[in-house]
DNA sequence: GATACGTGGGT
DNA sequence: TACCCAAGTAT
């Protein structure tokens, strides 16, 4: 292998040779070794992993993963399984439409692949919710195969080892980093260097006061020689969320709540949750408890009872704001409009197998509380 | 290429 | 508090 200086500036050079082997040698004796979806060649596991992780942190995925594989242990189990069952288990997680994509890329393994899964990246994504970087992660950890990843850890380790001072959104650094994830694929020892890639990012290279002391390239890293460890990699540009409004229904009746299924497409897609009267962002008090319109549409499912307003809060998303006020409405008879399949009288006792988004879980929980605090009055 | 898509933890 | 952003992908 032809050793070539892989920095562009400065006068620090590491080669790649060097690079794959202090990596993997550092990620041997000091890397993560006990994680759930580390020692096994499992492609199922280790993809279903790898999809849980995508946007979100081992310590929030973890419980999830052994409830997940717990109720499926395998891709057929999974392919087999109602939409509905395997949105519950992912309510919480966030980003629903990978738990969407997981589901119909299991019934493909199923179907078009017999239940096993390809070691080709080139293959791999192909498959619903595998990009690039998913695939080469799943081909390397499954097979041994020789990919590359680029994920926020390595953009993290390359754009201070290198000083790279791009964002990494920027498309020639884009072309950069990925073109260093390809010059420094060792020859061998595929798994320990890509774990070691996560591992270094995510243990020590980490965002803020990366721990540069225990580092194998603190004597290579330009960002550490030219101190600027804070600014790289260069954060993103963000702009200001919007905040929209809503009220949600809390329609109770002989401990059943009333519960929508939202659409594929947008937020919370595929999730059941609460009916909702949208509010104009300017939408002021009053139009907000407009009692009258409320009851109206309440009244299209029963006849109502109690009627009250809970303490209004605000659900922050990565792209907006949620303004939410809860109404909790009793009704004293029941119906479900014939026409409309997408509402669900569903049993308040049974919530922890609804597949739910999180402030509405929690809104529910604390419903559900409220009806109990009453009933003691 | 920009935007949509969740949630919780860290600072 | 408010902001950043975490094993990204789809459109």
């Amino acid at each position: 292998m032809i050793k070539e200086n892989l920095s562009d500036s400065g006068g620090i050079a590491i080669s790649s040779i060097s690079f794959g082997e202090t990596l993997v040698a550092w990620q041997k004796r000091h890397g993560r070794h006990s994680l759930p979806w580390q020692n096994t060649r499992n492609a199922y596991r280790i993809w279903l992993s790898e999809i849980m992780l995508q946007q979100t942190q081992v310590a929030t995925v973890i419980p999830y993963y052994l409830r997940f594989l717990e109720r499926f242990p395998d891709v057929s189990a999974l392919a087999y399984a109602e939409q509905e069952e395997v949105m519950s288990y992912w309510s919480g997680l966030g980003y629903y439409s990978r738990a969407r994509n997981l589901h119909r890329c299991a019934q493909i393994i199923v179907e078009e692949y017999k239940g096993i899964f390809p070691s080709d990246p080139v293959l791999l994504e192909d498959l619903p919710g595998i990009g690039k970087s998913t695939a080469a992660a799943i081909a390397v950890f499954s097979s041994g195969v020789r990919a590359a990843i680029l994920d926020g850890n390595v953009v993290r380790v390359f754009s201070r080892i290198f000083g790279i001072a791009e964002q990494a959104s920027d498309k020639k650094a884009k072309e950069k980093l990925w073109q260093l994830a390809y010059e420094l694929l060792p020859e061998s020892d595929l798994e320990a260097y890509t774990q070691g890639l996560m591992d270094l990012g995510a243990t020590v290279c980490v965002r803020s006061r990366p721990d540069c002391s225990i580092c194998p390239f603190s004597t290579s890293c330009i960002a550490l020689a030219e101190n600027r460890i804070e600014e790289l990699p260069a954060k993103k540009t963000k702009k200001v969320s919007p905040t929209r409004k809503t009220i949600m229904l809390v329609l109770l009746s002989e401990g059943k709540v009333l519960l929508e299924k939202r659409p594929e497409a947008g937020i919370w897609g595929g999730l059941l949750s609460l009916p909702e009267c949208e509010l104009p962002e300017d939408a002021g008090d009053e139009e907000i408890a407009d009692v009258s319109r409320l009851k109206s549409v309440a009244s299209s499912f029963g006849k109502t009872s109690s009627f009250r307003f809970l303490e209004p809060f605000t659900h922050v998303f990565s792209h907006f704001r949620l303004q939410i006020t809860p109404c909790l409405i009793g009704l004293d008879s029941r119906q479900l409009r014939a026409e409309e399949e997408k509402y669900v009288w569903y049993d308040m006792n049974r919530l922890d197998e609804a597949p739910l988004p999180a402030p509405v879980r929690k809104l529910l929980n604390d419903s559900l509380r409220q009806q109990v605090l009453n009933l003691a009055d």
